[in-house]
DNA sequence: GTTTCTGCAAAGGTTTTGCAACAAA
DNA sequence: TTTGTTGCAAAACCTTTGCAGAAAC
């Protein structure tokens, strides 16, 4: 694990490997690293291009596989930006709750939590019966500016 | 077209196939029949079952053509149902705002709206400097009914 | 007749898997 | 040592596509 890890990324990954008896190799370590280094969305294939430039000795079985290690201990989840592609998003330990805005003119994903809409959610899953768990909320939406100035205000996020 | 389908959709394929100058023929419209002959969310293998079992001559790459027109005409939607196929929502010609909540017990998918989630959204989206197009909520949560009974209230839906 | 549509079979892209060698604990 | 991990290459999936014959209009 490389120091720029957040500790509590380092933490719950430790106590994730410990506790299924899995361990701790410079492959995973590598991987680990490559999805965390920022917080953008990645693809597999991206991600499997970030760890490449850190040191290429992962292959893509070994990314796949950390991948769904990664999900399964609720470090990355996996969500739907509405493209082709599943997209895997490594906030979610920092902020449990949010969701995603998307810009339909320069793609841009802005992320936002709302508690009105947290409650809500809760009402409406009760009302209808049931105990909530998880819910998520994609939002496609355009940006005046980006029509005005042909750039959007979030590009440089 | 068979008279088992909505006069609605009827008429916004029919609109659709005119202004694209694409043809009626027995493939298409078998599957669009099976497609909407429930109100039932469906994979494309799940459709061409379906639509096999009405008429056997359509191949998968005629059903595949055909989704991608009837998603491309809004009669149809893709949805992310959680799992890891591409799902099919014939209902949102008839619902346009309906979200999804699904039974983590039994996996049932129960459709709903709410007036006060679309315009938190739309607050939230305004907020954020952009113009609301489209949204997608999905709720995951569990059945209490599940769990004390070994059945889910909405199994039989 | 002209244009669009179809089935076939092949290709594409992504993800998974069996296995023998390898590495962590 | 023991048990888990890796890379490779093949397989598994799902979806798309080129093309020549067929069907719609």
């Amino acid at each position: 694990m490389t120091s720029s890890l957040s500790q509590q990324i380092q933490d719950r990954l430790e106590e994730f490997l410990v506790s299924k008896s899995l361990r701790r190799t410079r492959q995973r370590d590598v991987i680990v690293e490559a999805a965390f280094s920022t917080t953008d969305h990645f693809t597999a294939d991206e991600l499997w291009e970030k760890a490449r430039k850190i040191d290429a000795t992962a292959s893509r079985a070994t990314l796949y596989r950390t991948l769904g290690l990664l999900v399964e201990s609720g470090l990355l989840k996996e969500i739907d930006l509405g493209r082709d592609q599943t997209y895997y998003d490594p906030n979610f330990v920092d902020h449990p709750h949010h969701n995603h805005l998307i810009c339909t003119d320069c793609q841009k994903v802005v992320e936002f939590e709302d508690t009105h809409m947290s409650l809500l959610e809760d009402c409406i899953t009760r009302r209808l019966g049931f105990r909530p768990e998880t819910s998520s909320v994609r939002i496609e939406a355009s940006c005046d500016e980006f029509r005005r100035m042909g750039d959007c205000q979030r590009r440089k996020k």
